[in-house]
DNA sequence: CCCCAATAGTAGGACTTCCTAGTACCATGG
DNA sequence: CCATGGTACTAGGAAGTCCTACTATTGGGG
């Protein structure tokens, strides 16, 4: 369905979505073109970057989970459901923490519910508040996805262990400035 | 609607979807509990890192757009058709540089061409193939759009060139490693 | 003690991406 | 000369994101 990376190191393996290798590449070459006509392009280049950066490893990660039934953004909340002291979080704080609008939480958490891997549940105090537990189901399940997601490093490739960590820190400087956190 | 990046250096900037910045970075506490639960950590993060990351550009950048009437997947399509020597292009061409589905292409050349932004126009010698030029209106539009970009560096802060060239870099690696060209 | 602003969640809609299927057309081999 | 396989595009649908209301509930100030 997706090849949930195993084939070959990088050049022949077919691309997720059934477009093939180009002989060049498409944003080193754009980035020609823009220098050519407005001079500064870094910024341009490394925003374009991080799209298909961003394309290439979610698509590698949805097919990876597929088998599970899940998606990124299901995997990403019963995760954070499972790090949670006691399996369950307000909706609003999972949105706070998956950094995501409540009303993507809302479609995650109907989709995770009809699966019956997660379980909404009434504030014992705040009746506005949602409760959403995790089930034994959804630890299971979350557990053998991650396993598996951890085999292949999350589908993140040709990054050294160093290169990684410096990845890492240099989006946390774009995040700050963007004002995720203080 | 948006802010159009203006207001402040970082910290007190209204979040785009209305979220507030949190006192301490999700995605590090993320990666704590993994550290703690499993040891490897580190393309976890990143991976983490680059989904946000491109939430947060795509948010800037559709902000800045939108008094355009554009989004950034259809700036895009303008962008490399503004590009081309003949200021048209086939769809399958247009697809395989901006490394889209072919249906996304399909998708956006509708609504440019619904705006006048893009005609589309019969292949002279293959009757399969579809052109798509860009129009006067296109044109301007474009140009306008892309003085606005390039002014907020297309909505990325925090980085010196120095640093913008080396994770255009990483993500070059990376995009390689999955074989987005040879 | 009550009114009113803030908070929590959801319904509905716009947009994007991808996938699967279908149709039309080209190009090549028998 | 046609049959077959590959290419080009589109229709329909699933999933995710965000936004703008709208309802329910809470908690504080007058």
């Amino acid at each position: 369905m997706r090849g949930v990376a195993g084939a070959g190191g990088s050049a022949q393996r077919p691309r997720p979505n059934g477009r093939r290798a180009l002989a060049f590449d498409p944003i080193a070459e754009a980035s020609r073109h823009w220098r050519e006509r407005f001079g500064e392009t870094g910024p341009m280049a490394a925003v374009t970057s991080i799209m298909r950066a961003q394309q290439i490893l979610l698509g590698e990660i949805d097919g990876i989970l597929r088998p599970f039934g899940l998606s990124f953004a299901r995997y990403e909340a019963l995760v954070l459901l499972m790090f949670s002291r006691r399996g369950s979080l307000p909706m609003s704080k999972m949105g706070e923490r998956l950094m995501v609008h409540p009303t993507s939480v809302t479609n995650a958490v109907d989709r995770l519910e009809q699966d019956e891997l997660v379980r909404r549940m009434a504030h014992p105090t705040d009746r506005r508040t949602t409760l959403v537990e995790i089930t034994d189901e959804g630890r299971a399940r979350v557990e053998r996805a991650t396993t598996e997601l951890m085999g292949v490093d999350f589908g993140l490739r040709g990054l050294d262990p160093a290169e990684t960590a410096r990845l890492t820190e240099l989006i946390t400087l774009l995040r700050q400035a963007a004002g995720d956190f203080t």
